[in-house]
Formats: structure tokens, C-alpha cells, sequence
DNA sequence: CCAATCCTTGACCGATCAGTCCACCCAGGC
DNA sequence: GCCTGGGTGGACTGATCGGTCAAGGATTGG
């Protein structure tokens, strides 16, 4: 092939973008192999497992998406208009995704997360992981923002997990509903919250009592 | 076997049961024959393939749960309080659940809906039309609820549709969480989303120009 | 009592699955 | 020139996949 060693990064990009737009149990390491323009016997040099491959190609993606995030959350954008230019990039971004493929393909961690959660340990808590980290984004944003209202660190992180969760369910149903312009609600949405989160001296997001 | 007719019942529980514990690509006709003490011949005497049998589970699982829905949305009950019922439901639902299976599970909807919403447009059309139905529900309590603010039925509209889909990101990050007490938070941001809609008079939850 | 229909049984199909194995190739070090 | 070892090509394995099929109950209407 043209590069000695650029097999690795080629068999980790084709497995997201095929499971990306497929799914995990639909795509196996034949397709994935083809894709890439490598042989089985490559593939298993490299990774030990199907599940192997996966983990390092989530890693991997999660490092090619870190520049743009940072560069959304940068310091010197007002935390406003990172979370403003946060959603106005996801809604791009699965449009994008939607004209190329015909498909709203939804969060790739996620996907595999529900695809997967409940049968390989591995995998879901790397996708809790993922999932952490854009939290952290958010809640250093909504920390800036709401520096002058008193909330407490517990309330900046519940926001910070309430819109990252509709984040997810508005994924999941312009998925389902294939069509990228239910995920215009997330700007708005937001708005809404902030503007509530601005007012009220407690969120009260946070469950009442820990549990029963 | 026991009944005489009762096969095909065993065969769409046992689908929903083991596609919901575990995954559509991951659950293989045998196994769900096993499950169900069938042999595959009857199987595919009830089902022409593998995707019928999960259109026609889903559709029977819907059946199973309308019952309850129905007594949570009741005109009998205030409609504030049926929100809040419906919440615990969840909440009580994914626990036991995670009890019973030592994971959490997730919504059976938006499970396959995910895995197969880029592959099969049968089903990918069966769980949006699943989603519109538990939507009307909340809708229908948001316009008792709110009757008396001035909001348009549209703004009710993406109000159920903002819980809604709050839900399902709750339910995706509970899983991957494996942690069922996520789902708490459901309450108390629905509370705060109700709070801003009694109390500001246009939701301004759509998004702002139709598209570009 | 027969025939027709519904349902069950379980062997069977070709395709595909994840994963193995080994001969081979080709750089770089000596 | 030769050796070594990371990387490659690709045939191969046994298991499992979704789906088929023909023969044989069981039940029912006449």
C-alpha cells in the first residue's frame, strides 16, 4: 500500500465510519477489512478482538473531534456562544451526515452504548466515559455563565447532564424520524434553560432525596 | 404444547424480552425460539422474517403497556399529577428492570430504533410511529395543564416533544451509566420545564425560522 | 369417518460470522 | 549477503446466521 503504516488508522476509520452508519452487530470485520483495503490477517496483527478495534476507534474518534470542541469552547469565545456554536455544529454536523448518507445517524457513542450496554462491559463504560468528557465541556461553559447566579457546583452539574441528555433524545428521535431539523429544538431548549437557571436563585434539578 | 395457540404470544415476548435484555443484532432466531419453546418451522410459520416478528412484538408490547399508560393519563387524574405518576412508572420500571437483569435497559423503543434506524426503514418507521404515541399522551396533559397560559398548541407541541426526548437521552445515559438512579432527574427537570412554560407566555421552545 | 387446514417437527441450506494460522515479503542491522 | 521481525496475504475453521422444506400430527367441518 501507499504508506507502510497507516493501516491502523485506516482500519479505525472505517470501523466508525461503517458503524456509524450501520450499526455494531451489522458490520463485520470482512466489511470493515474491505473498507480499509486491508487483509484479516492485518486486522488481528492489530487488534486482538472485534471489541478491541471498536474501543481504539472510539478513542481515536473522540481525538480527531477534541480540536473542533476545543476550538467551540475555546476561553476566549463569551460561554454563551460556545454552547450557542455547540449546537449550531451538531445540527451541521448530522445534516451533513444526513445528506451524504441519507441518514440521520444519531451520536456514535450512543449508538453503541444502547447497542451494547447491557451485554460488554468494556465498551459501555468506555462510552461512559466518552460521554463524561462532553459533559465537562458543558459544565465548564454553564460554570462561566452562571458565575454570578449563586448555583451550587452540584446544580452547574446537573444542567450540564440535563442538556446533555437532551442532547441524546433529540439524536435519538431525528434519528428515528430521519430528519436532522428536530435537532433545531436544541438551541432553543437550551435558551429556555439558561434563562431559568439565570432567574431562579436554586434549579432544583437535582432529585430530592438520594433514593429510597 | 400447553395451548394450542399460544406459540405465536411466546414468540413476541420472548422477542421483546431478549432484544430488550440484550440487542437485535446480538439475538438470533434460535435463541428466541428456545426462549419460547418453539421450533423454528413454527417460527417462521407465524413470521416470514425476523423483522416481522419484531414489528409485530413491538406493536404487541405497546398493546401490553396501553393499559397503564392509560390509567396514568386518566381524565381522573389532575393532569400535573399524571406526569408526575408517569415519571415514578419510569423510574420504577427501569429499576426493577436493573434488578431483575443487573443492567439497565433502556427504552425497547429507542433501543432498536438506534440499532436499525439507519438499516431498516420498516422498523425505523414502526418506532417513530411508537414515539408519536407516547407523545400524545404528554401532550395531552400539557394542554390540560397549561390551558389557562395562552401557549399555541404548537408550542405544546414541542413541550411534550422536549420532555420526551429529555426522557429518552435520560434513559440512554442511565444505561451507559448502568445506573438507574439517573432517571430521578427526570422529575425535577420536567417540574422546572413546567415552571418556565405556566410562568413566561410564549415557550419560544421552536426553532426560530423553519430551516435555511 | 374422511378430508382439509392449521400447526409442529427437525433436518437441512448456503452464507456469513469472528477468529486462526502460516507462508511470505521486505526493511534495517550486522 | 544474511538474519530477524514487524507486517501482510489469504486460505481455512467451526460455529452460527436467517431462512427453507417436506413429512407428519392434531383439529375441525362435513
Amino acid at each position: 500500500m501507499a504508506r507502510p503504516n497507516d493501516t491502523r488508522d485506516r482500519l479505525l476509520a472505517a470501523a466508525i465510519d461503517l458503524i456509524w452508519t450501520h450499526s455494531y452487530g451489522s458490520v463485520g470485520v470482512d466489511q470493515i477489512c474491505e473498507q480499509a483495503g486491508v487483509h484479516k490477517g492485518s486486522f488481528y496483527h492489530f487488534f486482538p478482538s472485534k471489541t478491541d478495534l471498536v474501543l481504539a476507534a472510539y478513542e481515536a474518534h473522540w481525538e480527531s473531534v477534541r480540536p473542533e470542541l476545543d476550538a467551540i469552547f475555546s476561553p476566549l469565545v463569551p460561554p454563551r456562544e460556545r454552547i450557542e456554536r455547540w449546537c449550531e455544529g451538531l445540527y451541521a454536523h448530522q445534516k451533513a451526515l444526513h445528506k451524504r448518507y441519507g441518514h440521520v445517524c444519531g451520536c456514535p457513542y450512543a449508538n453503541v452504548g444502547t447497542e451494547l450496554g447491557t451485554q460488554d462491559e468494556r465498551i459501555r463504560s468506555k462510552v461512559c466515559e466518552l460521554f463524561n468528557r462532553a459533559q465537562t465541556y458543558l459544565e465548564s461553559a454553564l460554570r462561566e455563565l452562571l458565575s454570578d447566579t449563586h448555583q451550587s457546583a452540584s446544580d452547574i452539574r446537573h444542567l450540564a447532564q440535563a442538556i446533555h441528555s437532551f442532547e441524546l433524545g433529540l439524536l435519538i428521535r431525528a434519528k428515528v424520524s430521519n430528519d436532522p431539523e428536530i435537532l433545531r429544538e436544541l438551541g432553543p431548549a437550551i435558551r429556555q434553560m439558561l434563562r431559568s437557571a439565570e432567574t431562579s436563585s436554586s434549579l432544583s434539578l437535582n432529585p430530592t432525596h438520594p433514593a429510597p
